[in-house]
RNA sequence: GAGCCGGUAGCUCAGUCGGUAGAGCAUCGCCCUUUUAAGGCGAGGGUCCUGGGUUCGAGUCCCAGCCGGCUCACCA
């Protein structure tokens, strides 16, 4: 703190001078009447004659982001929210008070100006001010004009910097918000139904993670911070809402990465009479069509590579997918051994005493999944590693179920809905004898959950997909931690 | 949890072989009424991440730790 003293301490005495002048350094109301960008939609490429003539009044409002001053006048950059413009003080124009504002002004500071739109001699779009309002005293400096904020510890701790120093931050974080908003839009226009659910379980179910775990102290209980919603979601659709969805958060008490952040947004959505072959559609649609709403195409760079998300995707059996990648024969799903040795010959790391399913899933996720750049459907997993998914007709060792991969990340799981009570209490009978087995991400039995199917849930198709990671291919992050606003770090020391 | 890389002024960064810690921007003073990384002249500003050690002497070498990034592990 010392050393930012020399700085704030002349921040602070000029914050006195405002108040010796009798303006207020935390002021109150002000009436804006226009934005920034705005005005530089519908004027700024009027020509210096035509806004002459025009004359056009304005009052907006921004942070100080620029100021360059000589004698008697100036220009300062007003930041409104993610536009930029430039206003010209000039001490004619203004009252001996208000002039006394410019001296006094900081780059960080907060003001409001009336004035009229004009172009200087470099052909600049600019206000002319005629009054300003002072609104706020920053006391810290900003970060250098040219770099900006480069430290990635200070940009994800102290995002507000973050956003104010680098623009195309702001950016991200507004298309966020877009995604969000056109998914939220899409569904609704379909006839979903959005609810909330619990973040708080007393049995933390619906995937296989790590929880959280917190105390409710009147009721004496502990209770986990959700890992997924979707039991709760499910329990709607036998409540007999045939469509709802929820964006909300999700925790897992795992690693951080450049693809896991602690807590993450999730959206999951529920579609009565519908299997996982219509969500394929569904997810086409939806993932194109934002593409197409908000970039304004469907094919997007990626990190140096375009991804094409013009429908359709391919479609890739999970077995058939292992088998083609690696060259294998259909026996190495049937036979543990041969599985093993195929493991060991692949290079890839597996535990000799691991059942067949796990071996078959470590090689998937090991050769499949990085190849796995293009939009692509891995469909008809093993009931192994779906207990909540609903067995294929045709074959019960698998499911009606998919996974969405783009870029070699997992983005969307959906699957038709297990609806036998009796079948989905012996698939979590079936977790069980894993957890006992030392799984201690198997699902937990929750006897509300089948209570709830025992009274008949429709058939139906479930999905959840990871809405941090659909931000990041949009917005071409290679990090979670660029999508989101405020992610967990340790805490700093005091 | 492991490996690699980084932490020096408010910000962005240099710092040679171990010998008084630097630049640009920002800040302060003076000049300047159309600049835009404004300009000119001058000035101040450091827990070199922390703690040990080696040494006559450590930002620099050694050890331990803290924080962050990346990779790996983990995360169906």
């Amino acid at each position: 703190m010392d050393e930012l003293n020399e700085q704030r301490q002349q921040r602070i005495k000029k914050l006195d001078l405002l108040r010796e002048a009798g303006i207020a350094p935390y002021g109150s109301r002000f009436e804006v009447k226009d934005r920034a960008g705005q005005l530089l939609k519908q004027h700024g490429e009027k020509p210096k004659d035509t806004l002459e003539q025009e004359k056009i009044s304005c009052t907006i409002a921004g942070r100080v982001v620029a100021l360059r001053r000589f004698g008697k006048a100036g220009f300062a950059v007003l930041q409104d929210g993610a536009d930029r413009l430039q206003v010209y003080l000039k001490k004619d124009h203004l009252s001996e008070q208000a002039y006394t504002v410019v001296e006094q002004l900081d780059l960080g500071d907060w003001i409001g100006v009336t004035g009229t739109l004009f172009r200087t001699k470099t052909n600049e779009f600019t206000v002319e001010v005629h009054q300003l309002t002072f609104l706020s005293k920053a006391l810290r400096p900003l970060p250098e004009k040219w770099h900006g904020l480069t430290d990635v510890e200070t940009r994800y701790r102290q995002r507000y910097v973050d956003l104010i120093a680098n623009p195309q931050v702001h950016q991200i974080f507004s298309t966020r918000s877009r995604i969000i908003a056109g998914i939220r839009a899409f569904l609704i226009e379909r006839g979903f139904l959005e609810v909330e659910t619990p973040m708080m379980h007393p049995i933390p179910g619906g995937a296989a993670a790590k929880p959280f775990v917190t105390h409710h102290n009147a009721l004496g209980v502990d209770l986990y911070l959700r890992i997924a919603p979707e039991l709760y979601l499910k329990r709607l659709i036998v409540g007999g809402f045939p469509r709802v969805f929820e964006i909300n958060r999700n925790f897992r008490n795992e690693g951080i990465s450049t693809i896991h952040n602690p807590e993450f947004t999730m959206l999951e959505f529920y579609v009565s009479y519908a299997d996982y072959q219509d969500l394929i559609a569904l997810t086409e649609e939806l993932v194109s069509s934002l593409a197409q709403q908000l970039l304004g195409k469907t094919v997007i760079p990626y990190q140096g590579k375009d991804i094409v998300l013009t429908p359709p995707w391919r479609r890739w059996s999970y077995h058939q997918a292992i088998l083609e990648v690696n060259a294998l024969d259909p026996s190495v799903l049937q036979d543990r051994e041969k599985a093993l040795a195929a493991a060991q010959r692949l290079h890839v790391p597996v535990d000799p005493k691991a059942s067949l399913f796990t071996i078959i899933n470590e090689i998937f996720e090991e050769t499949v999944e990085p190849n796995l750049q293009q939009p692509t459907f891995i469909t008809d997993y093993p009931i192994d590693i779906s207990p909540l998914a609903r067995r294929k007709d045709s074959d019960a060792t698998l499911t009606d179920r998919f996974e969405l991969f783009i870029a070699g990340r997992e983005i969307a799981n959906a699957f038709s809905e297990l609806n036998d009570p009796l079948d989905q209490r012996e698939r979590f009978e079936g977790q069980a004898v894993q957890r006992e087995a030392g799984d201690d991400e198997a699902h937990l039995v929750d006897e509300d959950f089948l209570r709830a199917l025992e009274y008949g849930m429709p058939p139906t198709a479930g999905e959840g997909i990871g809405i941090d990671r659909l931000i990041m291919l949009f917005t071409d992050q290679a990090s979670i931690r660029d999508v989101v606003l405020f992610p967990q770090l340790r805490p700093e020391k005091p």
